[in-house]
Order: C-alpha cells, then sequence, then structure tokens
DNA sequence: ATCAAGTGCGTATTATTTACGCTAAGCTGC
DNA sequence: GCAGCTTAGCGTAAATAATACGCACTTGAT
C-alpha cells in the first residue's frame, strides 16, 4: 500500500504524540479520577498510551484504557490536545525499538487529551504499578502537565453536560437521587428534589425497575434503568437543568 | 539543556503532525472560510502547516496563518485534532531535510484542527498558489479530509458562540446592523432589531462614534467600536441571545 | 418633500426557571 | 404500633428571561 516501507515499520506507534486520558468515576457521591504510578516513576499521573500508525486517536484512547481497566465499551470524548515544551520531555535519540517497547514512560511532545466516563464498579485498574481513585477536589501534585490537563478536563465536562451521556458514570442500577447527586456533584450546585424529579420525567429515557434499593435507613427508593437509545436522541437536542 | 541531541535537530518540525486552520471571515453578510491551492496540488485545502519541536502548536498555528496571510494578531481556537489513515497520507521515508524544506505539502498522520476569527478587510494573502474566500455554504471538494474539518469547526463555533470574541470576524469600525447580521449568519436565524439592539447595549462594550456611515440611501447608521477588554470580561460570562 | 431605514423608547406576551407547599407511602429502630 | 425519616408525586406561585411588536422621532439620499 505504501512505498519504501515495510509492513513492520507502518505498525509502530507515531513518534511524539501520546493520548492521555481523565478517566471519571462517581462514587460516594464524589466525583474522581483514576491515577496511576508506573513502577520506576515517582509520582502520579494519568492513563496514558501511544498512538499507532494505522490507528484513528478515539481508537488509541479506547485501546489504552481496555489495557489498562480491561473495560471495552468506554465512552471517551476528545475535548483538547496539548503540546509541551520539547525541553520538558525525556528525549530519547536512541533506537525506536527501546521507546516502542516501553512506550507508556516518556510524556511525548504532543497529547491528545480524552476524558472517559466510566461505571466506577466496573473497572478493574490491571497495571503493573499503584493505582488510586482520586476525588477531584484532593487531586495530589501530578507528574508532567497532568494537573492542567484534569483542570481541563473538568471544564470541558461542565461545558458539554447538556449533551453528553453522563449516565456513563452510574451503574447499571441506580435511583434518581444517584443521578441527581450526580449533576451536584459536577455542577457544584444543588436542585430541587421535586424539580429535578419532574425534569426527568419529562424525557422517557428512564425505567423503573420493580426493585427496589434495601438497605438504607428510609424508604427504599425505586431503582431505574437508562434507555440508551432513548437518553441519545434525547441528547441530541441537550437535557436542560 | 537536552541530551546527545544537537540545537540543529531540536528546531526540526515534528513529524507526522500539522495544523490546519479554518480561517473564517464575514463579508457582504456572509461568512466566508479562506481556501489555497498550493502550486502542484490539484485542488483547494485549509491552510495548513507544521508544528515545530519546540513549540506551543497554538504558536504553530498563528506562525502559519502570519506566513499564509501576514496577519499578526490573529485569535485562533483550537477545536478538535483529527488523525488519518497512514494509507491515506503520502508517506516520505527520504531524508527529513527534503519534509522540512516543503513541509506544508505532505498531510500528517495527526492534524490540529484550529478556527480563526479575522476582519476579512485586513487578510492579503501571499501565498505561492492561489486562494479564494469561499462561502461557508458552498464549499467545493476540498483534498484530504478538509471537508470535515470544516464542518466540525462550524459547529464549535456555533457552540462556543457566546464566549467568543466573534467581533473579530467585524472590521475596525461596523454598525449595529453588520454585528446583527452577523450574529444572524453564523446561528441561521434572525433577530429583532430592536431587541437586538437592546441586548448589545445591555452591555458596555461598544461605543458609539463620531462618525457615520455614508453612502447608502437611506440614514447614515452609527459607527461603534469595541473596547476588548470590556469585551473580554463580558464573555467570560457569556454574551445571551 | 418623500422615502426608507436608523434610533430609542415603551409594553405585552410567552416560556423557562426556581421555589416550595402538601399528601401519601414505606422502611427502620425503638 | 409508633416516631422519624426519606422517597414519591402531585400541585401552584413567583421570578426571570426570551420574544414580539407598537410608536415617535431622526436623518441622508433622491
Amino acid at each position: 500500500m505504501t512505498r519504501k516501507t515495510s509492513a513492520s515499520i507502518q505498525q509502530q506507534y507515531i513518534r511524539d504524540v501520546s493520548v492521555d486520558c481523565v478517566m471519571f468515576g462517581f462514587h460516594d457521591y464524589h466525583l474522581k479520577v483514576l491515577l496511576l504510578q508506573w513502577p520506576g516513576e515517582s509520582g502520579w499521573s494519568l492513563p496514558r498510551g501511544p498512538v499507532l500508525r494505522n490507528e484513528p486517536i478515539t481508537d488509541a484512547a479506547i485501546r489504552m484504557l481496555h489495557t489498562t481497566t480491561g473495560l471495552d465499551d468506554v465512552f471517551v470524548q476528545q475535548f483538547q490536545t496539548f503540546s509541551r515544551p520539547a525541553e520538558s520531555v525525556q528525549q530519547e535519540t536512541a533506537a525506536p525499538s527501546s521507546r516502542d517497547s516501553n512506550p507508556h514512560r516518556a510524556p511525548s511532545l504532543i497529547t491528545v487529551g480524552f476524558y472517559a466516563l466510566v461505571d466506577f464498579d466496573r473497572v478493574k485498574p490491571k497495571v503493573e504499578g499503584n493505582f488510586q481513585w482520586c476525588e477531584i477536589t484532593e487531586m495530589p501534585d501530578l507528574l508532567f502537565d497532568h494537573h492542567e490537563v484534569v483542570e481541563s478536563a473538568l471544564l470541558a465536562l461542565r461545558k458539554d453536560l447538556r449533551y453528553l451521556p453522563i449516565a456513563k458514570l452510574l451503574p447499571g442500577k441506580f435511583t434518581l437521587r444517584d443521578m441527581q447527586k450526580l449533576y451536584e456533584t459536577i455542577l457544584n450546585r444543588t436542585f430541587d428534589r421535586r424539580n429535578f424529579h419532574k425534569l426527568l420525567m419529562s424525557y422517557d429515557f428512564l425505567s423503573k425497575l420493580p426493585e427496589k434499593k434495601t438497605g438504607s435507613q428510609n424508604k427504599s427508593p425505586h431503582l431505574y434503568t437508562i434507555d440508551f437509545e432513548k437518553y441519545e436522541s434525547a441528547l441530541q437536542d441537550g437535557i436542560s437543568y
């Protein structure tokens, strides 16, 4: 297909380009971000990975999240591309193979920022190093420019909220209260319970389940699921709040 | 600052990465996009250029627009990054110098999309090939995936309109009607003249000039300028319409 | 003078957002 | 069983924003 170059070279990673991903999860009424600590690295950073020459960048982000968390149907959204000064990047002029064999390590000149919305309970990180879910309000210092990346991701998330399948942050079954808390947490404001209830019911993407959530101290709330087809079409027009 | 690599190599372009720019202009009550035709190329495409290793991508976009249009204070906004299948890209495995000497030619694997808002009258394209201002509604076929890039840019422009210095599309002096037509064109809707007038006057970024615009058949409208400081701060909160 | 559009005020209507009262139901601990 | 709490679902009222449009007056070109 291409002249002069062998297939093996075609499948190399694109040099100097990577994807970074801010993976949002919702747990315990708190918005959290998945952080990794690679073996041999001194601090925390975001999941990141290289991009294959023959791969759409969105696929690269999804592939990277699959290998780090095991999820395979992740909703990702590209939000901004960052460039870093060459001086801040550990320049490797050694053979490409040494880069390709461990392509997660060095930060790259250009990184495409994604955020992901995932069901907290379904994420089982399988990395060699450590990981933690960190509350968005209490982020530690991060490596590289990842602090800025997280900030931008959160701003983009808030901005896109009307058109995003934010419910991907919830488990398959959830209460209305869960959903209200989710919106409240992200937007850092409160909603009137009754108005919020009316609002959600004015769309038709929620289905009440026969089951209820038990174990709390009071009346057991109903559980709901989302009809994602109807949900997506409601999101086309944007949902107001 | 960096080990093992000479300064000259540091200043090379980043391989496989470029910036594409959708330059919006407003003329004759129409929204237009600047298209180029490079010598030796068979069709029209967007202004594009490479990124230096030591350069923030936004600077790369501004630098590229400077060399192609002579403008040096362009407002640019990054909106999306695109990747292209490797097969669609003319792969150059020759010496890097041959790429560097003509870095505008080959499309790259990764391209960061920007749009620019410019004063139509101040753009003096100084390219080797041809150029045209093309109405957004009558775009010809473009090279590469540039049609998709333009589409995305327009969507992003509409979405960001409340927070964008849209007045950068107007000349230094303009009438209220000009501004109304600008909004109407971009949003593809109409506004009531009196309500629009009230709306603009509710902010304080417009200054009425002593001069008037003459030459039309009727009463000469007042000319206005923008106080860009006040404008920017109004944009922080978003301007409604 | 006349015409057509600009200028600048006012007000009425409508839609959306926000606030909140009220009743009933249902679970748990006492 | 009963108290205390929260969910569930109804209602309405007030506040705010968006929209429609009337009217008097100005002004430049023909």
